[in-house]
RNA sequence: GGCUGGGUGGCAGAGUGGUCAUGCAGCGGCCUGCAAAGCCGUGUACGCCGGUUCGAUUCCGACCCUAGCCUCCA
């Protein structure tokens, strides 16, 4: 039985699917003015991980993540680089695809856009309008109304007397209260827009998500997910719209993964301490990323290293090791292994004890390995496929663990293959310090070897 | 100030009312020309102070420290 912690009743809860045997999940994907960086990463890997165990527990899943392409920091960037919008996101749609992909994250089923979504956000706005949740300000933007609202701050436990008291929150003479939220704003000079009945102009941001949702999933769907961040205004704000303009209740299970840290600090733009995805890669590989992010909880905060990006590299390595050489066979359908790691995944995505559990595997593997056992390649097949559901361990071991990136030491895999046979000749006449001078160049240049019955192998550090 | 979280062994990171997380690093052994990898063995970890209990890192209370949200943000 599969538990999820939910973020609106803030307790783990058994998950019972509104369909039996279907689910739908909305998660709020990226605003695209730039590249990625890795906090965008860990919740793309989180919810790729989500989809895929649920697809694993036999759900029919329909996964819908959003794509951001109208909005201030948009109109902004490209007015800066002096282009226009529909090449700026363009670019960085394809870009982000790209690092999507070689995270191994699969694309979800629908990807719907903003500003191919105006007229279903115009539609719900005036569904709140008639409905008297929502005003026209002097300013001509239209404005959500908090207090007409009951549920209100439900989902990020605030009051709104709370959030009032709170100093920052900003003054502006057209709205009614200084909690309402803009759902569109009215035409600026030089600013895309769109026609309305309440005069041309763009949506606000919260108003696109709960259009596009509602538009794929329905009025009333299972999950709902997003970064921590997101929980407040953005989330509180979606179930506001929705649920004031369908009268239904909006979504059952919310989650949030948490932040990416540096130093202890949440990485994000605005700090200007991040890491983008590409230049990460440049120093690893893609799966040590998607392994660094699973090997904590998706709601535990993940401290950004190189120290920890090493770390992660070394581990699963020794995962690849233990396939290495051995031909995988049938995996067994009964299995302790099998049952543990259903049970971590279970226990609301608990992905660092199901990595734990790959490990006790590759440690019986390595056993059976060594005793000539029979099982080993079925073991060695469980494995793998249970390493598919985290998306790791599906290359082949001698490439990934022979594999270059951008900035490495610079050895060529025949480079390093002409040194080992340079080193073997040399053992063969049992001149040991000239084989030990060749390991240490290559030990020096990143390359591990080892001697085997079989021959001498290598892989990279 | 309000609302959420968190403080675990050298590091990373789970978890639990009373023998095991797991990984990285370290140490000893086997193996090896020596290594590497692997296997075996190895570490009196749970912020502080009280309370409940036969027994608490795990439950309760106070305290200290810390992160996030309250403004765009995964």
């Amino acid at each position: 039985m599969l538990q999820i912690y939910n973020s609106l009743t803030r307790r783990k809860e058994t998950f019972k699917s509104m369909i039996p045997g279907q689910v739908r999940m909305y998660v709020c994907g990226l605003t695209v003015y730039d590249n990625m960086h890795i906090g965008h990463a860990r919740m793309l890997v989180v919810f790729d991980m989500v989809a895929r165990w649920l697809r694993d527990s036999d759900y029919k899943l329909t996964y819908v993540r959003n794509i951001t392409d109208i909005d201030d920091k948009i109109i902004k960037r490209a007015a800066e680089n002096g282009e226009s919008i529909e090449a700026l996101t363009t670019r960085y749609i394809a870009s982000i695809h790209e690092d999507e992909a070689a995270l191994n994250v699969q694309r979800p089923d629908i990807e719907p856009r903003a500003m191919a979504s105006i007229p279903d956000i115009v539609d719900m706005i005036a569904v709140l309008i008639g409905k008297g949740f929502a005003y026209q300000g002097a300013n001509g933007d239209i404005y959500y109304s908090v207090n007409d609202f009951a549920g209100y701050g439900k989902l990020s436990g605030k009051r709104l007397e709370d959030l009032r008291a709170g100093a920052r929150v900003e003054v502006d003479e057209a709205k009614r209260d200084a909690l309402d939220f803009v759902l569109w704003k009215a035409a600026k000079p030089g600013e895309p827009s769109w026609p309305s009945p309440w005069g041309d102009g763009r949506p606000g941001w919260h108003i696109e998500c709960s259009a596009m949702s509602t538009a794929a999933l329905g009025n009333h769907f299972d999950i709902h997910g997003g970064g921590m961040d997101l929980q407040f205004p953005h989330h509180e704000n979606e179930i506001a719209q929705s649920e004031a303009a369908t009268g239904e209740h909006f979504v059952n299970v919310w989650m949030h993964n948490g932040f990416v840290n540096i130093d202890d600090e949440k990485m994000s733009k605005s700090l200007g301490n991040f890491f983008t995805v590409r230049d990460v890669l440049k120093r690893y590989q893609p799966e040590v990323v998607r392994y660094f992010i699973l090997n904590s909880h998706y709601r535990s905060p993940l401290n950004y290293s190189d120290k920890s990006l090493d770390m992660a590299a070394s581990g699963l390595s020794r995962l690849y090791t233990a396939l290495r050489g051995i031909k995988a066979e049938q995996a067994p359908a009964d299995s302790e292994f099998r049952e543990r790691f259903k049970a971590a995944m279970d226990d609301d995505f608990n992905t660092p004890i199901a990595i734990s559990v790959l490990f006790d595997l590759a440690r019986e593997v390595n056993r059976q390995r060594d005793a000539g056992g029979k099982q080993t390649g079925d073991l060695a097949a469980l494995l793998i496929e249970l390493g598919a559901v985290l998306g790791i361990l599906q290359a082949d071991p001698e490439i990934y663990l022979q594999a270059d990136v951008e900035e490495s030491s610079g050895l060529s895999a025949a480079q390093v293959e002409a040194l080992i046979a340079e080193r073997n000749s040399a053992r063969q006449g049992k001149n040991w310090s000239e084989a030990d001078r060749i390991r240490k160049q290559l030990t020096d240049a990143g390359i591990v070897l080892e001697d085997g019955a079989d021959g001498t192998i290598w892989r990279r550090q």
